[in-house]
RNA sequence: CGGGGUGUAGCGCAGCUUGGCAGCGCGUUUGGUUCGGGACCAAAAGGUCAAGGGUUCAAAUCCCUUCACCCCGACCA
């Protein structure tokens, strides 16, 4: 392809929408162009590159034995109502009506299509194992898209199923999952660790996240550099053994605290440091009112809090419904509370802390939480931060930023018990299929691949998913007729031995053509000009490495073929 | 949904406080000079100043309403 025949722009100025590196690169580079918040148009470039992606992931999951299918991305609401989410999807799934006055939704995601278009077509258990796949848009109506790609209303994702016969069988589909989702992050140049995540309102029992590491990444990722331990952080869970109170508790008391509001208020009005706050908050648990406590300097993490629960809604509870059932907001206390209540095990024996007194402009001190609280259960709750320990062997945590750019799942029968997919066993019993379920964003992933691979010049491709392979200058075009024969031959040449190339032939000064080439960020650049042809051949740059040497023209071909083999 | 901010040429922005001809840089078009890391000179095209209403002799500018977008939070396979 030729410059000159595309309608390829690029532009000097940063965009003022985006944030991140990525983001921008994607726009400046030219690679899409938004349409409004959280759509893009993916330019003929951006194009290739997620034809790339996707052949990757398309190759993966068929080398692991998974098929190829496609889903409508409109589907009746009805499947919904059979797997109940359609309430609980709710407002970020897009819904509309057709002219027969049925409801439609826009899927975003397609377990409840996959379950049923399965439990009609399979019926033995000679047809198990089966994984199916497909590559589609999906819709969901985020309250807030950002950063492009990485969170939009509308994005290409991989999503993949698996059906077993037994517990036993679809741990080996889920292996060949986690196995091929390695594979497909290496081969598009991702630096991607799998991490302990958690299950969310799609079910199931276990699930790994695939994180693509890089500051700007929205999920805390928590690590353990002694056994390897790691866990998104919002499923992540730390040893409380080690924690430490006062031996000694005096007698409760209370003391005003007027106007104290936050842990740091009360925790000034008393006299103590705030680590010697009980924090006191309460939930709605599907509408249930319930009590959690935590040390005041932690954060009460509602994933975890939802998971012990074992509630689909979790929210907290406005200052109305807080002081009809526990007490006044910034005075609240668990003592004597007529409620559920849920201590973080990180409190196990707190002597001589304080609590809310539940009286307006006081705390208690001198409690003893398990003296004074009637707990309903010890659970681990708070969000783990760096410096905690690793709930396996002790060793101090970590935590560093993640994009998720894959979800693998063990979702068990939720789906299939619901659409009835069930088979005859060998034994002629009538058994539920066993179920998994894996995730990639595509469109998600090229963006993770930019922000893991540029440079203050621009985009860094990977080879493997690099719009062409090959970016070729044609400098002196004007002055040298030989320059442009030389690019002529060698696009062809290269075109016949299998090598995307792109000409930037445009009538430019050398400067903006090396700019260009550098922004939009082909694996290797070649330049053709009359410098180098005067000493015999042409400039091969690797983009990467910025390494540049000048190549005889009989060689360049197998010097380019290594070069992108690297 | 709460808080903050921004809407002016394709892109990035000034002008708004204190009302008085619609501006700048980049990009685009034409001509010329230039030509290995975002050139220079000259000329030109391109606008419902987000939309609607109001105040005024006069509104991009002041007031009201609406919309869109961005940021923080809540929320989120």
């Amino acid at each position: 392809m030729r410059w000159s025949k595309t309608l390829h722009t690029t532009l000097r100025d940063e965009p003022q929408e985006a944030e991140i590196a990525s983001h921008k690169l994607l726009i400046r580079a030219g690679y899409v162009r938004r349409v409004s918040g959280g759509l893009y148009t993916f330019t003929p470039f951006g194009v290739r590159v997620l034809r790339k992606v996707e052949n990757i992931v398309r190759e993966e999951m068929n080398r692991a034995g998974a098929h190829e299918i496609l889903m409508p991305a409109l589907q009746p609401i009805e499947l919904w109502n059979i797997s109940g989410r359609a309430s609980q999807m709710g407002a970020s799934m897009f819904s509309l009506k057709d002219r027969q006055n049925r409801t439609m939704v826009l899927g975003p995601t397609h377990e409840e299509v996959v379950t049923d278009y399965i439990a009609h077509e399979i019926s033995s258990y000679r047809q198990l194992p089966c994984t199916v796949y497909q590559i589609q848009t999906k819709f969901r109506d985020e309250i807030r898209p950002r950063f492009g790609l990485m969170r939009a209303k509308e994005f290409i994702m991989k999503d993949a199923y698996s059906f077993d016969v037994s517990m036993e069988a679809a741990d080996i589909s889920y292996k060949a999952m986690y196995d091929a989702y390695v594979r497909i992050f290496e081969r598009c140049g991702l630096d991607a660790k799998a991490v302990e995540a958690d299950t969310g309102n799609i079910g199931g029992s276990h699930s790994h996240e695939f994180m693509v590491l890089a500051p700007s990444g929205e999920d805390g990722i928590i690590n353990c550099s002694g056994c390897g331990y790691s866990a998104n952080q919002e499923r992540a869970e730390r040893n409380t053994s080690g924690s430490e109170f006062s031996t000694k508790n005096g007698e409760p008391e209370d003391v005003p605290t007027p106007g104290a509001r936050t842990v740091e208020e009360a925790a000034q009005a008393v006299g103590v440091s705030p680590e010697q706050i009980v924090k006191s908050l309460v939930y709605l648990a599907d509408g249930k009112p319930v009590l959690a406590i935590v040390q005041g300097t932690r954060e009460i993490n509602e994933c975890k809090l939802r998971r012990v629960l074992g509630c689909s809604i979790l929210e907290l509870a406005d200052d109305e419904t807080t002081v009809k059932h526990a007490g006044p907001v910034g005075s609240l206390g668990p003592a004597g509370v007529n409620l559920p209540i849920y201590a973080d095990t990180g409190l196990k024996g707190a002597r001589d802390v304080v609590t809310g007194a539940n009286k307006e402009g006081f705390h208690t001190r001198h409690v003893s939480i398990e003296d004074s609280v009637t707990v309903k259960a010890w659970v681990d709750i708070a969000t783990v931060v760096a410096g905690d320990n690793c709930p396996k062997c002790k060793e101090e945590l970590s935590v560093q930023r993640g994009i998720e750019v894959g979800h693998v799942f063990k979702l068990g029968t939720k789906y299939s018990e619901v659409f009835d997919a069930s088979f005859l066993s060998a034994e002629r019993t009538s058994n539920v299929m066993v179920m998994g379920c894996y995730g990639i964003g595509v469109t998600r992933t090229m963006q993770a691949v930019i922000e893991q691979n540029f440079d203050e010049n621009g985009i860094v491709w990977p080879a493997s998913v690099s719009p062409y392979q090959v970016t070729l200058l044609e400098l002196d075009a004007k002055k040298d007729e030989n320059c442009r024969i030389v690019t002529e031959n060698l696009e062809k040449e290269l075109e016949e031995n299998g090598i995307d190339v792109f000409v930037d032939d445009r009538d430019e000064r050398p400067g903006v053509k090396f700019k260009d080439a550098d922004l939009i960020g082909c694996t290797v650049r070649v330049v053709v000009g009359k410098r180098a042809l005067e000493k015999g051949g042409v400039e091969v740059h690797i983009r990467k490495t910025g390494e540049t040497r000048i190549i005889p023209l009989a060689d360049v071909i197998p010097a380019i073929k290594k070069a992108l083999a690297e």
